[in-house]
DNA sequence: TATTGTTATACTCTATAACTATA
DNA sequence: TATAGTTATAGAGTATAACAATA
């Protein structure tokens, strides 16, 4: 399924035994295809003004309206205190809000405003769009499928 | 294989229809994935005191030995500019170093110096406990090879 | 004119410490 | 004492423009 070209193959040829070829780096090509992904990602989203750390931000408040900022960002594996002008401009743009939280005076309680969920909604269907071009690449939904589940173990996800 | 929880798979419960959840989306997962790689490759070089960026210097220098800054830069999708202060660093440590060329005065080919030799025997060798570990976590070989190919796939290299 | 290496600079991300107001 | 949000700041990594030497 996977062409190998390990350096055990090597015969007698010019090239140095041992060292890694950079193809076969998993945190090289790991990196060189997660810049590729969020470039075509950035693009797409050109015109929304519209950047990856924003939608994953909007997309978790929209599944979860009412998690304070803390519970956000941990989740996103955002420092609570970089997390805070990244609101700021989320607010700004009238897209989500702070609100009081209820018990606790000290925390926030983050929505979506109206236009925000019309804002989701349109980013929903965009992003769909570049997905697409990802399964497009990767050569159907079930290589898609397998290499989510491949980045999931990396993570240390439970298998399903 | 794998475990599919598309929102496709809704019945009537409060999660809003058509926002991507994080864990379906190949960018945010990649990037995780990413993150949690350089990482561990990160603690596992801190002794060495070697970078991703340094390491992928060194180890296209090791394999083909001769070649001008920006051709190395260029390879790694490193701007030239920011090339200089890399290198400078490399040959601070006497890892590395900037040869006059032969044909053309403007470019430098780079070298390892012997220490660099050794060096980059040394970083083979620890760097192949960090894949190895990775190895485990995917599941097996055949599990990276497969990674390596999707990967591959969607930076557009040809198919082996 | 074009290219190689270089400097300077700016912008984004990320990380840490310290403050405030609440708990 | 500890926590939520905030501010300030510093460090990487990355991007562009412009220059000198050479082609």
């Amino acid at each position: 399924m996977v062409g190998k070209s390990n350096d055990e193959n090597n015969t007698g040829s010019g090239v140095p035994a041992g060292i890694p070829e950079m193809g076969e780096i998993v945190g090289y090509k790991l990196r060189r295809a997660q810049l590729f992904v969020f470039q075509d990602f950035i693009e797409t989203f050109e015109k929304m003004k519209l950047r990856p750390a924003e939608f994953s931000v909007l997309a978790l408040i929209a599944r979860t309206p009412g998690q304070k900022q803390t519970e956000i960002a941990e989740q996103l594996g955002i420092k609570r205190a970089n997390f805070v002008a990244l609101m700021d401009s989320l607010e700004r743009r009238g897209l989500a809000e702070r609100r009081k939280a209820e018990g606790d005076k000290r925390s926030h309680s983050l929505h979506l405003t109206p236009e925000g969920t019309q804002f989701v909604d349109k980013m929903s269907t965009v992003w769909r769009t570049h997905e697409e071009r990802l399964v497009e690449r990767l050569g159907g939904p079930e290589a898609r499928a397998t290499l989510l589940d491949l980045l999931g173990r990396l993570l240390g996800e439970k298998p399903a």
